[in-house]
DNA sequence: AACTTAATTAAACGTTTGTTTAATTTAAAC
DNA sequence: GTTTAAATTAAACAAACGTTTAATTAAGTT
């Protein structure tokens, strides 16, 4: 049996990431997490702070592993990249409710402080990604490409079938109680596009 | 001078879009658009309603551009596709509001109504450039690609693009006062990028 | 000019909201 | 077993919310 703080954490993310952040009211949270609604404000202090620390918990546990992609020196450019993709696919898909919530808080203007913190977050994993493609295009592997529209495509594509299942359901012509998400199959699917597309896209031939 | 129900629409419109609909009280729109309270239920009936007749509004608007463009003979099948991507960056540009608006509403699992017209509004969309693509395969002027996961590579690029400032700028490593979304320059390039990348992907050499 | 309908307003209504309070229970320390 | 602190609760609070009401003004019709 998880503590209270932490359930509260999950279920909140869960409800944020459903109903958005206005979407939600404490006392959804609390009934969800079979706690009282003064627990929350007891834990957390308001409902912003309670927010924010969703976000901070989380933000932390996704680093480092680009970095290992990088500095693998058995590994060509375009398997780096390859790396890249199934790693990030692997990431989005098992947090994708968290990763609702924070596009959610990037298209919203709200919150600037916390905009600022997500985005500052994500701009390291750009750069790596901006670093091996640039090392690809100076070593002759690739072509010169628009880097950052091309890391714009990656993450795109991405969250483009991950951000709605009804979306994404209709567009692959899938029953609307189908969960893509969960389907290996589909994982594999997207990885093979990505990484075609980039072949395509970046290889010298 | 607008007429109020049109300036509530508009006002309402700008806001959902920044604050999402729940972030946005009836009150914000009234007195941002100029009229009394009172009004918006008075045109409306409902905070909802007026939600949905904003999408019900736009969408009729953006219509039969992709049958055009899909029904030329004198272009090729890259011809109709680079055609596509123009079209669809001209229009997501230009009405980048609604389209954050549509797409917050998609994210979030509210109010699955309005969810599935969106969905269905786009579809046809969808079914246009997958016809393109597949003529394009049939005919041999292109790879057998992922048809659907292509068609989410060119409405994700741009979406992440357009759907976060802040994000874009960072990206592009420009100023956080730059708005790229009225720079001629930066839709031009992400264009380029798009047909580049479409090139690269889809056209046999 | 009288009448009718539409447009507009300020005020009020009942809910829901995030948050706080004050009391009570549980757990830990001595 | 007593003391002290942490955890938990039900109740209350003020503010903000969507919506309605009832009264007033403006516009259009006969």
């Amino acid at each position: 049996m998880k503590d209270k703080r932490e359930q509260i954490i999950d279920t909140a993310m869960q409800l944020f990431a459903q109903r958005g952040f206005e979407g939600t009211s404490i006392r959804d949270i609390a009934e969800k997490a079979s706690v009282n609604v003064a627990m929350v404000n007891y834990y957390f202090g308001t409902k912003e702070k309670l927010f924010e620390k969703i976000v901070e918990n989380k933000s932390s546990v996704t680093r480092g592993l680009l970095d290992e992609i990088m500095n693998n020196k058995d590994l060509t450019h375009i398997k780096k990249i390859e790396a890249v993709i199934d790693s990030y696919i692997e990431k989005l898909f098992t947090h994708r409710m968290f990763h609702r919530l924070i596009q959610q808080e990037l298209i919203l203007n709200q919150r600037e402080n916390l905009q600022s913190s997500i985005v500052n977050n994500f701009i390291p994993n750009v750069m790596i990604i901006k670093s091996i493609i640039e090392s690809g295009i100076k070593q002759g592997d690739f072509k010169k490409v628009d880097i950052e529209l091309t890391i714009a495509t990656l993450t795109g594509t991405i969250n483009q079938v991950l951000l709605s299942k009804k979306f994404c359901n209709r567009l692959m012509n899938k029953s609307d109680d189908y969960i893509p998400y969960e389907d290996v199959k589909f994982k594999k699917r997207v990885s093979a596009h990505l990484k075609q597309l980039m072949h395509d896209h970046l290889l010298n031939k």
